[in-house]
RNA sequence: CGGGAAGUAGCGCAGUCCGGUAGCGUACCUGGUUUGGGACCAGGUGGUCGCAGGUUCGAAUCCUGUCUUCCCGACCA
């Protein structure tokens, strides 16, 4: 890779961090590789899990909760699971601390050593299909739909804000069925509701689609996901939903018995998404002024910032404005009066651009000598001047537009950036030089995969759900293929 | 774990090559003028220069060691 293609990357990666620390969302913590979420990202988050557990009790799953800690031996059960996370775990080894008689402060109590060693979750199918056992005798007990909001652990090498983080928020759904079919339904169902949650809520469009064995959970038949372009061009997994066939069953040796009486595994789906999302947010719709946030779930929807001269001006525009918060109120808008006298108009602006609010509201002695107000949209930075009649309708449709718009934008974008190669010379060019997905044929084998990643670090995204069949040759090896997948460079 | 960069006031940085009273911007405090795109003037508070050794009359600066963070790679949601 060039000088010139690392220090693009070094100033992209600036700019997100700029972003996410200076938009208010979160900053590094003490603890490698964590973050802390602060109380704006935080609500950006519960926004976003709230839309998402609506969605979840509306296909018919219920919450519950299930421990951090898992012990050692339960993660070995299943081997492909072990396989994938084992290198990554954080590990407790005892459960007590004392005075180091030397007197170097506090030490691990050698004397309180774990018999059995217990890891921090990375993920929860096993303990939670360890449970599963004992609540699953018959086909009465199924499907069974759960689903948990948590925290999770996985030690990885290198970690972005949001992006990867060691301690990560997330929800992971687990769920138990009598046929297979019904699960691959559940699986197929599930990675349509994060699909719409992501283009409806987070104004992100996304392509649906399986992964290649290569990067399929560990542990799944097929892994469902959801892929998403960044403004680098850079593709980013935004949601997975994995068929775990009977391999979980098999391994907690979970089985039940049918209508007919016979003895079976159950099948088994596995589905999650992260505060990674808020990580694509700001890389799908930041810009060179902060973060740019979605009206559905940005934890400030309207800002108003009086404009005065004095106490009578302020007292003025604050009773005008107090009206305009109610109605806004009324008709569930979230909104800020920002009245505070130690910070001028100019400042605010540019504050409440950095935190991606996506209306200002900006009133005046001026405005109100002509019954006027004028509106800003954060998305296109364009402004108008309407009249305070009806400002709270035009607040209330303009919202609706910006999430439209900021959809309509983000797909255009990515649709330019999605790019058909035919030739391996044309495929290494299109990456270094125009970035995002694209399209092309491939023989199917995980090495001619592997290869393809070795030479320009691009991956398969994904193979596309209905994707049109298509006879071709295989960008690297020349072997017959009968469809296009998606390849791009990714997070 | 490799390669690169950096640790100096709450935050952002200069000073280090060439050793000699700890600096700038911003934030904060006080007073005043201001307020339609990050205001201005005046005064003020705040730092064991990441840590530990060494060289020296004297170290932020030179030497050795060490820790931490960020960026790039391997790993990965």
């Amino acid at each position: 890779m060039s000088k010139e293609v690392t220090s693009m990357e070094q100033d992209y990666s600036q700019w997100y961090n700029d972003l996410v620390i200076k938009g208010g969302l979160a900053d590094y913590s003490a603890v490698r590789g964590c973050m802390v979420i602060k109380p704006y990202g935080f609500t950006l988050w519960e926004n976003m899990r709230d839309a998402l557990d609506k969605m979840f009790k509306d296909t018919g799953h219920v919450n519950a909760y299930f421990p951090l800690f898992i012990p050692k031996s339960f993660l070995n059960k299943e081997a492909a699971h072990v396989e994938g996370f084992a290198k990554e775990c954080a590990v407790v080894t005892h459960y007590r601390l004392k005075n180091d008689p030397g007197g170097a402060g506090l030490m691990v109590d050698p004397e309180a050593k774990l018999e059995e060693e217990l890891i921090v979750r990375p993920t929860s199918e096993t303990i939670i299909w360890n449970t599963y056992r004992d609540w699953i005798q018959s086909y009465r007990d199924l499907p069974l739909l759960i689903n948990q909001w948590a925290n999770v652990v996985r030690w990885e090498m290198r970690t972005r804000l949001f992006l990867r983080t060691t301690e990560f928020l997330w929800q992971e759904g687990h769920t138990a069925h009598a046929t297979r079919e019904e699960a691959v339904e559940e699986a197929e169902r599930m990675l349509e509701v994060y699909a719409s949650f992501a283009e409806e809520f987070m104004a992100l469009p996304v392509i649906r689609g399986i992964k290649s064995a290569s990067e399929r959970f560990a542990g799944a038949e097929e892994t469902y996901c959801i892929e998403a372009m960044m403004q680098d061009g850079k593709a980013l997994q935004a949601g997975t939903s994995h068929f775990l066939g009977q391999n979980f069953a098999r391994a907690f040796d979970v089985k039940f018995s049918d209508k007919d009486n016979k003895l079976d595994y159950v099948w088994a789906t596995s589905w999650g998404v992260s505060t990674r999302l808020v990580g694509a947010l700001v890389m799908a719709h930041g810009d060179n002024e902060g973060l740019v946030l979605p009206p559905k779930i940005a934890p400030l929807q309207v800002v108003i910032i009086p404009i005065y001269k004095g106490d009578e001006q302020k007292a003025l525009v604050t009773e005008k404005v107090q009206s305009i918060l109610q109605e806004l109120k009324s008709l569930g808008i979230r909104v800020k009066y920002d009245d505070n006298d130690n910070a001028r108009p100019g400042w605010k602006f540019a504050e409440y651009e950095m935190k991606g609010v996506p209306v200002r509201l900006a009133l005046g002695v001026r405005d109100l000598e002509k019954n006027e107000i004028e509106v800003a949209r954060r998305d296109t930075k364009e402004k108008r001047v309407v009249s305070l009649e009806g400002v709270t309708a035009y607040v209330e449709n303009l919202l609706k537009d910006i999430q439209q718009q900021m959809f309509n934008k983000a797909k255009i974008y990515r649709d330019e950036h999605i790019t058909p190669a035919n030739s391996w010379e044309e495929f290494e060019k299109l990456l270094d030089e125009k970035g995002g997905f694209i399209t092309a044929h491939w023989d199917g084998t995980p090495e001619t995969e592997e290869a393809i990643k070795d030479k320009t670090k691009a991956t398969i995204r994904c193979i596309p759900l209905r994707n049109n069949p298509e006879q071709g040759t295989c960008i690297l090896t020349g072997k017959p293929s009968s469809q296009r997948v998606l390849f791009a460079r990714a997070y």
